[in-house]
DNA sequence: GTGAATCCTTGATAATTGTCAATCCGGTAA
DNA sequence: TTACCGGATTGACAATTATCAAGGATTCAC
């Protein structure tokens, strides 16, 4: 299913050394040179709002750089439990566990109509064996994941309910000067926060109601910060 | 203070070749003439139980291999909580934030008696600069790193807490074909579990009751895993 | 535009968990 | 031995959150 989405959505292979965001990603220190050696295109695509990447157990063969938009990395439990475990943001990478041959952990869901590169894993370990330069961003995106979990579990997985909600939308605003960020539908954010879709909306209601948050278009919202931030210390 | 516990354990330089426990550590892929490489020795050393092996913050210069024992990550939030956010086995890596050149994210304190080899970074660059086998270990790490922190945020953080209780014992006596496990003390549960101190002790002491678990001596706990597991699913 | 479907909100109630406090237990030191 | 100490346990009660259920609002397709 996501690879008809993915076909679907091909453009042709693109430079990555025009890449607009190239600072951002992947593949900012490589040379020139580095750049030589890669043969196959990275093939940059969009998928809309609900599309899968990927889902939990495919086999891998690429890892994939977020351009813009919003995805969701969604655990599926033994008792049919649902876990929202990671939110990928522009410049992040995903997909990293196919550089270890295993396969998805998760499954990957659009949240807001995404672009990505597809970097094919045979081109990451032939870069990887010839260049240094890919194996300091590779290290450094390996640490952000690290350090978001860490991030999830000791700010976004415990304390009440309403202080996780507040960390989770500080969270989504980061590197967002204009204090905006997403939504999650009350579901997804119940998902996130192992709440229910219930607490969810009670306290999002609260903060629209005390105008902590003001609704500006939907599932994106303005965020008074300060307030917000009281909110998490207090 | 972690400084003079490190020196007052060292040992003298020891031979990665004829490690006894090479098989499952990050060096394990290395040949004859990776080895070669290794200018500075790679010490082990022993710490004890409440012992720092380094602070949060710390300016790191090593990683470290868990040989034996057990040790907690503890993150210290802004308002002055706690987490637990992981728990390192034998044969894990701990601290390869260092790798990023980043400071240690939490504070690793032991929870028993435990040998680590101390890897230093610039060992690691000079392994991985002239030799990829270094790397798909490194790689094979933070692959673990990442499957832990999908597990502790998706059976360790929500759901009731009694089940959360069944999962870290669980998770506590993976690879121990004897179906005993360390037993935290209740406050480190609640840390990990982002529960409070209470309601593990009423769970542990249910479960004792229950037969689930059998205290063996302190701080370790045969499992009936049958009975978990099926208290995991109920 | 209209209906249908979906999501959001809210209420009432029950269950779980947190809080505060007292007691118990095991080990240690005097 | 006895007193003491820290951790573990338990009780009573309060607070938070879940559950079940019903409306209300919004979105989407036709």
């Amino acid at each position: 299913m996501e690879q008809r989405d993915i076909n679907k959505a091909w453009t042709s292979g693109s430079k990555c050394e025009q890449c607009a965001i190239r600072g951002l990603v992947l593949f900012a220190d490589l040379t020139k040179s580095d750049f030589d050696l890669i043969h196959r295109p990275i093939n940059d695509f969009w998928l809309m709002v609900g599309d899968t990447l990927y889902n939990q157990g495919d086999q891998p063969d690429a890892i994939f750089t977020l351009r813009s938009g919003l995805v969701k990395l969604v655990s599926y439990l033994a008792d049919g439990a649902v876990r929202i475990v990671r939110v990928i943001k522009p410049g992040d990478v995903v997909g990293l566990e196919a550089l270890d041959n295993k396969k998805y952990f998760h499954r990957a869901i659009v949240l807001e109509d995404a672009s990505f590169c597809r970097i094919p894993v045979s081109q990451i370990k032939i870069l990887n064996e010839s260049s240094p330069h890919l194996a300091k961003q590779l290290t450094a995106r390996w640490q952000r994941v690290m350090s978001d979990a860490d991030l999830w579990l000791s700010q976004l997985s415990s304390g009440f309910a309403k202080r996780r909600v507040a960390y989770l939308l500080l969270y989504l605003s980061e590197e967002n000067e204009a204090n905006e960020c997403y939504l999650p539908s009350r579901e997804d954010m119940g998902a996130m926060l192992a709440i229910t879709t219930e607490t969810a909306s009670r306290i999002v209601a609260r903060f629209k109601r005390n105008g902590l948050i003001k609704l500006v278009s939907p599932h994106r919202v303005a965020l008074d910060k300060e307030k917000l931030i009281d909110y998490c210390e207090q």
